[in-house]
DNA sequence: GTTACACTCTATAGTAACTATAGAGTCAAG
DNA sequence: CTTGACTCTATAGTTACTATAGAGTGTAAC
């Protein structure tokens, strides 16, 4: 099949085909005649293959850490286990920055109600800096 | 004072000052005789605005958006408390990506013990397309 | 006066993972 | 033989910076 065929079925389009072509993620197919590529059901199942991890958020060079471990079969996947780890530590910290943005951000959305002007939004009053309003100072 | 000041006061980095100002953030500021920039406390409130904005993840082209509105002080304010809200939106549906995705990694991970080899890997062979293991099927 | 040093200037390239073109070529059908 | 759908390469754009290179500025010591 040629690259149009291969990305209707693997869901990913032409240019991210010859994009992970280019980054090594897949190997250089066939060509025709006339300089087009050729796939095989195996070049699916490579797509395939990065398409979930890209699901899961991996990045391309780690996803290339998996594929060259592949062909290395005998080796102990220690290496798989830590990289899930590690991703999931960071998964974690990026869920528990954006509830605290979360927090901010419905905080300063109490700041302002209804049909205020631009000078005295409360959202805006909030977001700048206060050079004399300190109050709480002597 | 000179930029390095600035930068140091801001919290922003040389080059992220000189960015703002290429993108129209904040306006170029005078320059000394060896064309060198010059600027003032009200630069450093510019910044600060702009420093509070993006630790909420604001855009820059919302920033700017936010800069431009200030200008015309007696419209309605409305439009900053739909931003807000849109950004209230966004972030809720980011993190419920994240836990989606925290909970795949999780349930991936265990697919996989320790001291295996690549190819009896859980966790690739999970990620992998599975042409034969069609159990499921007749 | 010159030399060292810290600072600043512009312009450019890099980051991640694509997306979107431009302009040329391929190939089958009508 | 032309139309149209497809493909090719190469390049630029996206976001919000960061990191250079190479040149110039300004001041202080020697
Ligand atoms: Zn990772
Ligand atoms: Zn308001
Ligand atoms: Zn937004
Ligand atoms: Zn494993």
């Amino acid at each position: 099949m040629k690259i149009g065929e291969l990305a209707k079925l693997s869901g990913c389009s032409i240019q991210t085909i010859r994009y992970y072509e280019k980054e090594g993620l897949i190997s250089a197919p066939e060509r025709t005649e006339g300089n087009f590529r050729v796939y095989n059901a195996v070049a699916l199942e490579k797509l395939a293959f990065i398409k979930n991890c890209r699901a899961l958020d991996l990045t391309l060079s780690e996803i290339k850490r998996l594929i060259s471990l592949q062909h290395s079969p005998s080796t102990p996947c220690e290496a798989v286990n830590e990289m899930i780890d590690m991703h999931l530590l960071v998964v974690e910290s990026r869920i528990e920055d954006l509830q605290n943005l979360h927090g901010d951000l419905r905080k300063l959305r109490l700041k302002c109600g209804n049909a205020r002007s631009v000078d005295q939004c409360g959202i805006l009053g909030e977001l700048s800096p206060r050079p004399q309003r300190s109050s709480t100072r002597i």
